[in-house]
DNA sequence: CCTTGACCTAAAGTTAGCTCTATGGTTAGT
DNA sequence: ACTAACCATAGAGCTAACTTTAGGTCAAGG
């Protein structure tokens, strides 16, 4: 089973010139052709680009997946190199789960914030509540996230 | 208390350019001078400096927070409109966290995908291996990112 | 056979978000 | 007053990741 560059795109929601920008770039392995020079993508293309999809939302850039593609095609040469590869993105990616829950606890502030200044009419009468009005844990939010 | 753009440069880790870039697109608000016009940084911009951070963190771009500021500077007409933007703000944070969870999946399947071919010298000798030898939790989570 | 629609390449254009350069003013120490 | 360190502006330059354009090929249906 294989499947032509609209049908590819329509799966993965890219645009038909974006994947034909990664063949060129060399994010994506080597693609067989029609004898009349057309893309035809096989499971394995279709694993591979689910692969830079997934790279590319933990923040990766296309330089960086080239040189993992390039790696795959070098064989078992470059395990060592994948393994350490995808071992630091792990890392990388709960850091960044680890920040946007940092970045969450302002928003909710903010949310709050907001909640009780459209209740009140103005953020004047928000900013004047007496401290034991603001519940304990919207102190705690707004001292955890002026970290500067 | 008033801050220099350098110390301030210094405190959020950004360059003295990208800070002076921030006011001159309108996503800083108004930052007093001293009469030869050098740059006195408040509380009140330190507090915007760091809402803009973060908001930059959660992917929100440039454009988008100028809105947000426009806002600020309008007052209390524009809360609704504030308090609509953190909260989708806050879901859209929560559906970035949960898309790296699913992402996490397959770099962990791919974690224990090289540790295997590493520890057997070959990818080919992990492909074939049997069925039964493959813990059910990296089954599962192969099988949940392979969404395409 | 001719039109239609999906494909092809090469290359120019776009956008966001910085980053750097040139040029010159300001301020604190000796 | 001189020097060094810091500040200012205007505007050019850069990079990544597309996106669009121009011009052409190819295969199937009427």
């Amino acid at each position: 089973m294989t499947y032509s560059i609209s049908q590819v795109a329509k799966k993965f929601n890219l645009t038909i010139h974006t994947i034909r920008y990664y063949e060129k770039e060399g994010v994506l392995p080597f693609i067989k052709r029609t004898k009349s020079g057309i893309r035809e993508f096989d499971q394995k293309s279709l694993d591979a680009l689910n692969m830079i999809e997934c790279l590319k939302k933990t923040g990766m850039s296309l330089k960086d997946i080239k040189v993992f593609q390039d790696w795959c095609a070098e064989g078992d040469s470059s395990i060592e190199k994948r393994k350490e590869m995808f071992e630091e993105r792990k890392e990388d990616i709960l850091g960044q789960i680890s920040e946007l829950q940092h970045v969450l606890k302002l928003i909710e502030f903010k949310c709050w914030y907001y909640g009780k200044a459209s209740e009140l009419g103005s953020e004047k009468a928000v900013m004047e509540l007496e401290k034991d009005k603001i519940p304990d844990e919207i102190k705690k939010l707004y001292q955890e996230t002026h970290d500067y």
